[in-house]
DNA sequence: ATTGATAATGGAAACCATTTTCAATAAGAA
DNA sequence: TTCTTATTGAAAATGGTTTCCATTATCAAT
């Protein structure tokens, strides 16, 4: 993929479920496809801002709810009080989970025993849409308790 | 268990972590005790309300965050703006997890592949706890998705 | 039982991520 | 180009959660 066109090809997604393609969702396409951290809604504001000096902190909260819901994006929430959002289909990044410390919030991302992971969620995914008649979009799974230095702290 | 002793026995445990049993707490850990919902801060506060006049939702708040560093209570969020809170270790209730659907927030439990889910969850909680040095407490599954009306109204 | 050090409490005010409002602007079909 | 209507940005509002602080309660030591 030549350098330059990232996040293009999303118009026809946006205009595909009834939306316009618009500067700043382009914007934010891009910095979310150049990632493959966490952002927080102001971290995406901040990156985006630097290409767009009118982009506005409303309308990246808008377009991520949007993401949402056409299931592009995930969201989580690691219990820091600001979400962190996340492309479904990362390119740049392997599936992963988080491990997260009750006490210091420290979050290590594990990328172990995907394979029994993968298979399970298929099946479960597979499952749960028949049963509930859910179209299931995107997954989360955290695992919490105290990381190796707040377990020594106690 | 005779009733009129539910919530009793979370003294030892609060000591045990350098923490004082207080009637506030003692209510907390009935009403938590007492049901198989997922209640939020603001529920919990008006359940304990009833039982005890002086109780103040900031206690609460702090209550929650100590049970959850305790590992004795799992935090959720979904989505729609207010944490939820539930005994890890629910005598009440089946374990279970969520379904939710992004676009009306309906939330729906499912027991379903609870049996291939334990056995996942079991190795993988070993593996990690062993690889990166985590003392796992709980963990989360979320399934994210329309429901089955919101999939028909778009 | 009493004491005393200090953890815990409640209420009000502060915080701060997220939403709402609204007038101005831009996308895209005709 | 024109017109309809979705989208935008800025500022204000919202509301769940935290912080502050003076008062009260717990519990180990006496």
């Amino acid at each position: 993929m030549p350098g330059g066109r990232m996040g293009a090809g999303w118009g026809g997604r946006f205009r595909g479920c009834g939306y316009r393609m618009t500067i700043p969702r382009q914007i934010i396409m891009k910095v979310l496809s150049g990632t493959d951290k966490h952002l927080s809604a102001e971290d995406i504001y901040m990156k985006a801002h630097k290409t767009n000096q009118d982009m506005g902190l409303t309308t990246v909260y808008r377009t991520l709810e949007l993401l949402m819901q056409m299931g592009v994006v995930v969201k989580f929430d690691f219990g820091d009080g600001r979400a962190r959002y996340e492309l479904t289909e990362g390119t740049k990044s392997k599936h992963h989970h988080h491990l997260i410390c009750t006490s210091c919030n420290r979050i290590v991302e594990y990328t172990d025993f995907m394979d029994e992971e993968m298979e399970f969620l298929k099946r479960a995914e597979k499952g749960l849409s028949k049963k509930h008649k859910f179209d299931i979009k995107s997954h989360i799974i955290q695992f919490y308790g105290l990381c190796d230095k707040c377990k020594k702290k106690k």
